[in-house]
RNA sequence: CGGGGAGUGGCGCAGCGGCAGCGCACCUGGUUUGGGACCAGGGGGUCGGGGGUUCAAAUCCCCCCUCCCCGACCA
């Protein structure tokens, strides 16, 4: 492509509201325009990046026996109320009424895969079954941001194995999960697929491959010294066990008029005479599962609450419902008689006072010990986990990991076949049975950034020759005063072309620092600079944009040394 | 959805009651050519929208819209 024709402007300036590194270097560099908020135009070039990636996850799939189809985007509501999701993800659906009639855009297909597949997979010897789409979907996010990647409209690549038992699921999962690490290794970024927390697509066993990333929304856990790894949402963390017992005095209230918050409450019952931390209050958080039946988790008074699964933070507004609540003042004792089951982190398992509410306003107690004032009916994992806890395999110190979620794989199980009728096949002994599901998405539209973003130095653009628009740029100086520069130029454009390179010519009459500045934005991995003053000796100048290393190279030899560095940018993969 | 900020030419910005400007980009001509050149000329803006105040509004007041940031939320 000549830079002539291509439709692509550099800009000097990024647009002032792109404030990641990826959103600001994609729209200087031409690759991408924005069109309302969350919403991106590709130009050829960024398309181009986008049509690789798209091209590399295609390989794999197909690779691993997944074959290609197309889902609507424009799905009846009916599909969703059936799966209850019109309920569950409710805040991100895209709804609108046609004629009468409701639709959805779809956010993810498997209602959609199930409804088209009914009558193909109707039988056991039509299973197992693993398909997969690449395609637009939409979200109404509240608030789109970093450019790429969190946007309304956005593509992705969703595989859904179907099999018929549970077993059988595991083997399409994994064989679909090889061919994902398959997929990031040709991207040419680093990532980890790590164990996570299944969110309202639901199901079972999942993971997340996350790439490490500055701008990333994400934290997972990591253990450097054995390879634990976990999503903050799924994370646990190891405690040291440290039963015993130990001379507690006796329980005793403490006023604290208005003091609702841990911090307060710390205060003021230090100044009351009792100096402590926020470590050694007991939270004591209120939650509610799916049938209202309510429970109090216990942690230590500066960590975080993780809830564990089918439960929900008890709304401020309806606490009042319940005339033992006192928010703020919330304590485990009694609970149980008040039918209100009582969990407690492993951490909370340790011989020593509490201090804790009162159950009453404006009180707390101090020396509030586990078996004696207090009961707890299950110790479980209940805090987020924070950099430095142990590793909940090795006990060695974890670490928090910013990043990019890039991938999401499920064992669905029976999730969706329990909600959708449709989703039944015949069995050997002619019994109706419900088929096991997994189901795998990949953020195509998000990779160029989440690449583009890990990539990039000070300079622009740095892709990995797998997902570069273009594998070489043929610079050429002068060209338009210097007959010789311009025929070489013409004619190395035309071989590698001939020889299957994909190579950007900057033909365009401008002056060499604009062009070899542009050349580095645009980040295209291998430059080709041909000038007047190489050419004068019978050189040409050979770039690496990764590490600016360069050398000269002779004219003759320009073709063969372009092609083996290019072959020698992918072994480096 | 809560808090904060911003809308002036394609992009970045100034102007803040009295003729709508600058840099980049774009067009024409000329000079220049190995790391974001220069000279001369030129085109392009209902100042986000509506209402109001005023002799006069980009500028002051009210309402609305859009966008960005922080948070909440999150396949």
């Amino acid at each position: 492509m000549r830079m002539t024709r291509l439709v692509a402007k550099t800009l000097r300036e990024a647009p002032a509201d792109a404030e990641a590194v990826s959103h600001r270097l994609l729209v200087r560099a031409g690759y991408i325009r924005r069109i309302s908020s969350g919403v991106y135009s590709y130009l050829p070039l960024g398309f181009r990046v986008l049509r690789k990636i798209e091209s590399i996850v295609r390989e794999e799939f197909d690779a691993a026996g997944a074959q290609e189809l197309l889902l609507p985007a424009l799905q009846p509501i009916e599909l969703w109320e059936e799966s209850g999701r019109t309920k569950t993800m409710d805040d991100v659906l895209m709804r609108l009424e046609l004629r009468g009639a409701d639709f959805v855009l779809g956010p993810t297909h498997e209602e959609a895969v199930i409804a088209t597949v009914g009558q193909d997979i109707a039988s056991y010897r039509d299973l197992p079954a693993t398909v997969y789409q690449i395609q637009t979907k939409f979200r109404a996010e509240a608030r789109p941001r970093y450019g790429l990647l969190r946007t309304r409209e956005f593509i992705m690549a969703d595989a859904y194995s179907f099999d018929v038992d549970q077993e059988g699921m595991r083997a399409s999962y994994k064989s679909v999960f090889d061919a994902y690490c398959r997929a990031f290794d040709r991207l040419g970024v680093t990532y980890y697929p790590v164990e996570a927390d299944a969110g309202s697509i639901g199901g079972d066993v999942n993971h997340e491959f996350m790439v490490p990333a500055a701008i990333g929304e994400d934290h997972f856990a990591l253990c450097g010294h054995c390879g634990y790894k976990a999503n903050i949402e799924a994370a646990r963390r190891g405690v040291a066990d440290q039963q015993g017992t130990v001379a507690v005095p006796e329980m005793a209230e403490i006023e604290t008029p208005g003091a609702t918050t841990i911090e307060s409450a710390v205060e003021m019952i230090t100044r009351s005479g009792h100096p402590m931390t926020s470590a050694d209050m007991l939270k004591t958080f209120v939650g509610r599962d799916d049938q209202g039946g309510l429970a109090v988790f216990l942690v230590p008074g500066d960590r975080q609450v993780r809830l564990p699964r089918g439960y929900t933070a008890l709304d401020a507004a309806i606490f009042g419902d319940h005339p033992f609540l006192h928010r703020g003042y919330v304590a485990p004792m009694g609970m149980q008689a008040r039918k209100v089951k009582v969990y407690a982190d492993h951490s909370v398992r340790v011989p020593r006072g509490w201090t804790t509410g009162a159950n009453r306003p404006d009180t707390h107690v101090i020396d509030a010990l586990i078996g004696r004032d207090f009961e707890v009916d299950e110790f479980m994992d209940l805090v987020v986990v924070e950099d430095g806890d142990h590793c909940p395999q090795c006990g060695e110190p974890l670490s928090l990991v910013r990043s990019v979620e890039a991938g999401h794989t499920f064992q669905l199980g029976l999730t969706y076949p329990e909600k959708i009728s449709s989703a039944r096949f015949s069995a050997e002994d002619g019994s109706e049975a419900m088929y096991f599901m997994g189901c795998y998405g990949i953020g195509v539209s998000r990779l160029p950034a989440v690449v583009a973003e890990v990539t990039a130095d000070e300079l622009g653009l740095c892709w990995p020759i797998s997902v570069a628009p273009y594998q070489v740029h043929l610079v050429a100086i002068s060209h338009l005063r210097d007959p010789e520069v311009a025929r070489i130029s013409e004619e190395l454009y035309s071989s590698l072309g001939a020889a299957g390179i994909e190579v950007l010519f900057d033909d365009r009459d401008l002056a060499p620092g604009v062009k070899l500045n542009d050349a580095d934005l645009m980040g295209i991995p291998v430059q080709l600079v041909i000038g007047p003053k190489g050419i004068a000796s019978g050189v040409v100048e050979l770039k690496r944009r990764k590490d600016q290393s360069r050398r000269e190279v002779t004219v003759l030899d320009a073709e063969s040394a372009v092609i083996s560095l290019v072959a020698e940018l992918f072994a480096e993969l």
